[in-house]
RNA sequence: GGACCCGUGGUGUAGCGGCCCAACAUGCCAGCCUGUCACGCUGGAGAUCGCCGGUUCGAAUCCGGUCGGGUCCGCCA
């Protein structure tokens, strides 16, 4: 039965608009004029007519004064129910909000008589008068709560068992298997379905701003070749080609290129990725990438476009929370671990690494000494009013930094009149441990932190202990999002076990033209690599994009010729065969004309739990998996079938254990 | 592959050798109630304490194993 359309309709449902600014990029201004702000349409908003069908005529959250008096049907879940004998009150939700439904037995006993059975979690349908509440009645905590629904006829669209855990309780906590096994009552429940719904507009938000910026969304294929990017491969069996088996993407990385061989220009893609690794807090084995790749592009090209894109985005669907720094701060990979002990810092906070090297020099402390003797570094953070720390909290710090890798940790703490606690007091002296410790920007009450250890190790593990004592003070502001860009990472980094180079992060980046020369060998022979290498000190034309410690992501200027891919892949141990054998397609793609290109991706996951303020990306993925990798709610993965395996031409051999 | 934490009515917790065939809150069921909005009041049902084994006169409680969940290291961009 057609209804009129009502008339009040139009109320924009998301206005999160897309403004972009220009922002400039690198430190040098010239270096860094960059590209293409946004200037496109607005955002799209979701007109109020649309949700409007035969089942209902507005939303739960849609009925005002402005509609008193009008004959309404609504259709929701029951979210609580207040029975008072006569008369009973039904909160009516649905994603958009709450209604406050009135069934009064003497205006209709039906519909009373329905309301009664009725429970929480029914699906129903409800025709009434919408009525302004009475002063006194009015309820300041819904949108809707200046009026109600008077129920003329009630219908059970849905009957509802108990559920497993309350829906109508936001601040609930429940065991996680519970809520995976029934996730889409998870999903009903408000925290939720409030992420993920704050996920979806992440991802229109990103398409909109790519495609007014002339970029091509492109789907890559899920079933392609093993590409060794680091990461066991997830492998899909043949059956038309029984023994083979194609393997699902860590990322689309080399089919992007091949876009831009084909001259695409351009390319986006929104990317479901596999990894066939263990599980943590911001890793499962599927996730998605923002994946793009640009042409004819620089470093600051790229750089700049994704910054740009990134702040568009981040207004788009985070407006109300500040941005620590733009333009976006960009850190050497040098730069980031000597002052921050990371290659992924947040920015939120200080506490950065002092190099103590030269205050502890000639100290006559064994430990020093030794490691300063073998080329090692002496590095301390300050963690300011934390002096008075216990002797326990120590030994948990110390055994945190063991667990890091460091031999020890050394602590300081200065206190009044010139007096000072410490690990190494006594061998040091007290004089000669207060001047270290003003060294290291230490005043009265502070506390530093000292590990000693080879390059880099010292500067990791004090990186952790950085990032978990901010984590215990609170030091970093929930509400800022601190993005920082490192780049001028080492091309590569030495594989003692396999005496070779390896990538440390992508295979095809290229290297920085100063460092061109350094893509060497001590012996002139790519395939007899040795730790001194000249290779070792080449950087490459990579840059990572990381949110308040985070790493988003990252990306590289590639190799655009076969010569210098070559190359690269000979120091990382190819021989020609078996470059080939990976790698042809690419290699002999570029020989038929590649452009300079370069891109990036973006962990998707990452970006949504970091703009929801959460540790843990299952809480923005509609369906995730557990930490063993099952679906609780599916039972996945399962016993293969017999017949599967037999038409696939597998067998399953039995584990030693299983006899 | 390794370390640590957790597992008690539907849910969240308490109990940590006998006082416990297990307590509290909430949810659930029934009755009463015409202005509630975390409605209220009265009554009721509901757990052999993840599973298996051991120690003990006696185990939710101690020990071993196992399964499931989580965090971290390794692994992983």
């Amino acid at each position: 039965m057609p209804r009129p359309r009502p008339p009040w309709v139009l109320v924009p449902r998301w206005t999160g608009s897309v403004a972009v600014a220009a922002t400039p990029h690198g430190r040098d201004p010239a270096a860094r004029r960059g590209p293409l702000p946004y200037h496109g349409p607005p955002m799209t908003t979701t007109p109020l007519d649309v949700l409007r069908t035969s089942l209902r005529d507005l939303t739960c959250a849609d009925p005002r004064l402005e509609h008193e008096g009008r004959i309404l049907t609504l259709s929701g879940w029951v979210d609580r129910r207040r029975d008072l004998g006569q008369l009973i009150f039904l909160d009516l939700r649905d994603r958009y909000g709450i209604t406050q439904v009135v069934v009064d037995a003497t205006e209709s006993p039906e519909a009373h008589a329905v309301a009664s059975a009725v429970r929480s979690e029914y699906v129903l349908r409800v025709e009434g008068r919408v009525a302004a509440r009475g002063e006194g009645t009015r309820n300041p905590k819904l949108a809707t709560g200046d009026v109600e629904l008077r129920a003329a006829t009630i219908t059970v669209l849905s009957s509802a068992r108990t559920t497993p855990f309350v829906i109508n309780d936001p601040d609930a906590e429940i065991d996680e298997a519970v809520r995976l096994t029934y996730r889409y009552l998870d999903l009903r429940r408000g925290p939720l379905q409030r992420r993920i719904l704050a996920r979806g507009r992440l991802v229109q938000a990103i398409r909109e701003v790519h495609h007014a910026a002339g970029f091509v969304e492109v789907e890559t294929p899920l079933l392609i070749k093993s590409t060794p990017e680091g990461a066991r491969d997830f492998v899909v069996p043949s059956r038309l080609q029984p023994g083979s088996v194609y393997a699902l993407p860590q990322s689309p990385q080399q089919l992007k290129q091949l876009l831009m061989v084909a001259g695409m220009d351009r390319y986006f893609q929104i990317a479901r990725c596999f990894r066939d690794e263990d599980l943590r807090g911001d890793r499962q084995p599927e996730f998605t990438q923002l994946d793009l790749e640009m042409s004819f592009v620089a470093e600051p090209d790229v750089m700049g476009w994704v910054e740009s894109m990134a702040l568009a985005v981040t207004r788009g669907v985070a407006p109300e929370r500040p941005i620590a720094q733009v333009p976006f701060p960009v850190l050497t990979y040098r730069e980031a671990i000597d002052r921050f002990g990371s290659d992924k810092p947040d920015l939120r906070y200080g506490m950065e690494l002092v190099d103590l090297g030269d205050a502890v020099a000639g100290a006559g402390f064994r430990v020093f000494d030794s490691v300063l003797e073998a080329g090692g570094r002496v590095m301390g953070i300050t963690v300011a009013g934390q002096g008075g720390i216990s002797r326990g909290q120590i030994d948990e710090l110390t055994e945190m930094a063991k667990r890091f890798g460091a031999g020890g940790l050394i602590w300081l703490a200065p206190g009044a009149d010139g007096s000072i606690r410490g690990s190494v007091v006594k061998a040091l002296g007290e004089e000669r441990a207060t001047a270290i410790a003003r060294a290291a920007g230490a005043g009265e009450g502070d506390l530093v932190l000292i590990v000693a250890d080879r390059d880099i190790h010292a500067q990791e593990v004090l990186g952790r202990l950085r990032v978990e004592m901010a984590g215990r003070l609170g030091l970093a502001d929930p509400n800022v999002l601190a993005y920082v860009w490192v780049h001028q990472f080492p091309m590569y980094q030495w594989d003692a076990d396999a005496r070779r180079w390896d990538a440390t992060h992508n295979p095809f980046s290229g290297v920085m033209p100063d460092d061109l020369g350094l893509l060497e060998t001590s012996s002139g022979d790519l395939a007899a690599a040795d730790p001194g290498d000249p290779a070792g000190r080449a950087r490459a034309l990579q840059y990572d994009l990381a949110l308040n410690g985070w790493e988003l992501g990252g990306g590289s200027i590639r190799f655009h010729t076969r010569e210098l891919l070559a190359r690269s892949f000979a120091l990382q141990g190819y021989s020609d065969e078996s470059m080939v054998e990976r790698f042809g397609g690419i290699l002999e793609a570029f020989e038929y004309g590649a452009p300079p290109h370069g891109g990036i991706a973006l962990g998707v996951d990452r970006w949504a739990a970091l703009l929801t303020d959460q540790t843990n990306i299952r809480e923005v993925m509609a369906f995730p998996k557990t930490s063993s990798g099952s679906d609780l709610m599916l039972a996945a993965p399962s016993p293969a079938e017999p017949g599967q395996l037999e038409e696939l031409g597998l067998t399953r051999a039995p584990r030693p254990a299983e006899g």
